[in-house]
DNA sequence: ATGAAAGCGCTAACAC
DNA sequence: GTGTTAGCGCTTTCAT
């Protein structure tokens, strides 16, 4: 048997293979005639295209790849969904690679380990070092997603970590707190959300004539929800004073604002929550929580383009991307 | 230039291009010192395997497809998440499509419109009728998964939901509720989620000799967070008494549990809430949420290793997966 | 354990 | 508008 090809469909169409190539690549030039032939063939043969066939032949495969640490959580999951939209407007298909934020996973895929099989890579990289990057031997055009801002020989975009978690802190301060529990503090390694999100909030504070105070300040910790509940359990058993929480994600935060409610503390009178963002679950809890959206749309939007840009010209110059995250004033604070 | 292929690699490393291709293709009696040469030559050349060419020499792509109306919803997010962990321990790599539930992309889908680019398909289809299944042109293996059993050409995963919902009804009847809010209740389409769970509720409620009661059952109405509280502030304003709610997934079980939080219900001393499907946040809520676990992962794995089945072997006889849930009882009721 | 040669099914250049 | 031809870079017999 063996599934038909473009050959048979000619022949069965009376017209030639390239006639059926320029039919299925769009080109519009074709006698009406010849179309309806031509679909007729193809139904009659139930022929489909050999997309392999066609990838060797044009050196591309219109597939890009998407790798992050997971997709489950709501932020990734709500990322990748941007990005495969992204892509399928341009026609792009997406390959999801999950890493678990494995630096041997992450490297080899800049090392294309798995050979090449994408026309580009689309990184969210956690472990990797900038010497890690640089050390990349991958030949098809690659755009970096993250925090760290990596500025080297990849396109590379990002959030305004700094300003974001300054303007929140700003919105605190201005609702009258001073006793701001900061979840997800690490000042370990410099260009990381937490330590980026911690200086904007330093500076806010700073700024407003208020000092950091050690026992606000908690972390390095996971930032998943149940740290974020057992981190307010512990400053209210330690007997801590603070009457906001500004947690690094938003995971971090709803799990502090559960554990608040559990305790009976009023939201936001007592105690003011505040995240980084904006998952979909944050417009949903109750009170809902006050954000920052950090243009997830944009983000892919543009990790996409540029890719599809450098997937058209070659040597263009590395880019930054900085998306600004917008405040979502909503209950909590 | 032009990026380096076996032959050059051959050359290099003084072997013959069939040697090169074993080498990758992990023939195990390759020498030790043959491999090295081969090695040295792959990185002195940066050579990268050229997929595309594989694929058309093999007829294999070594890639899926996994289709499903959404990514961002936390139910899909975990399930691509389980499909793409059990893909990549059988080597395969997953393509994901969004279909947004939309017919004319599920059945471009079936159809094959994209050309032959994958080995199989994964489908999670909510729209399609069975004719539109059946209608299949596509020439790779289908597994279908979903709430609507559909017997037919192609495999199918699925959940029991009639015996969840009359579990997780026996469970709220036996600690001694009888006035049931059910939420998300659609009979018009008999073998959907919606009327299936119904039935199992419906049976548990009539073997314990429990009426339907009209003024309980909620819905058609959007599975989504914002219909569960809405379907909830609803039947308090209209004076409904109910002393449980069961939400036909978690998404309505969730915007109930909020909405009675909201208006200072006690839950579950007043009004016990029950949900389906065991998304991660069901353990986060305060309190937490009892629910259907659907073996997401039992599931993901099933479908994929079905699919690696028929990619294995040809004429196998469509075969029916049930998962069966399992109640998961937690604070809520 | 390795080599030689024949395709896999398409695209792209160019001709008409 | 449509046809011809020469590859794209592998895998796969079949030999050795």
């Amino acid at each position: 048997m063996g599934a038909a090809t473009m050959a048979d469909v000619a022949r069965v169409a009376g017209v030639s293979k390239k006639t059926i190539s320029n039919y299925f690549n769009g080109y519009p030039y074709i006698r009406p005639e010849t179309r309806a032939r031509i679909e007729a063939a193809v139904a009659e043969l139930n022929y489909k295209l050999n997309v392999s066939a066609r990838n060797l032949s044009s050196g591309r495969t219109g597939t890009i790849a998407l790798a992050m640490p997971e997709i489950a959580h709501p932020y990734f999951a709500e990322l990748a969904q941007s990005v495969v939209s992204a892509a399928q407007r341009r026609g792009l298909n997406v390959v999801v690679e999950v890493t678990d934020g494995d630096r041997e996973r992450e490297l080899a895929l800049l090392r294309g380990e798995n050979g090449r099989y994408v026309d580009g890579l689309l990184l969210h990289a956690i472990a990797l070092t900038a010497d890690d990057i640089a050390s990349s031997t991958l030949d098809v055009p690659v755009v970096l997603i993250g925090d760290r801002v990596h500025e080297g020989r990849f396109d590379f975009v990002t959030v305004a970590n700094v300003d974001g978690a300054y303007e929140m802190t700003r919105l605190l301060l201005q609702s009258g707190r001073r006793r701001i529990l900061a979840l997800g503090v690490d000042r370990a390694e410099a260009d990381t959300a937490a330590a980026l999100r911690f200086a904007g909030y330093a500076r806010a504070l700073a700024e407003a004539g208020v000092g950091l105070a050690d026992d606000l300040l908690v972390g390095p910790l996971p930032w998943n929800r149940a740290e974020g509940a057992r981190a307010v359990a512990d400053a209210r058993e330690r007997g801590v004073d603070f009457d906001a929480v500004f947690g690094f994600n938003d995971a971090l935060a709803l799990g502090a604002l559960g554990e608040l409610q559990r305790r009976g503390v009023r939201v936001p009178d007592e105690v003011a929550v505040a995240g980084f963002d904006d998952v979909q679950e944050a417009a949903l809890t109750f009170p809902p929580l006050t954000t920052l959206d950090p243009g997830r749309e944009g983000i892919a939007e543009r990790a996409v383009s540029r890719l599809a840009e450098r997937l058209a010209a070659y040597d263009l110059p590395p880019e930054l991307f900085v998306a600004v995250p917008r405040v979502v004033r909503r209950a909590s604070a």
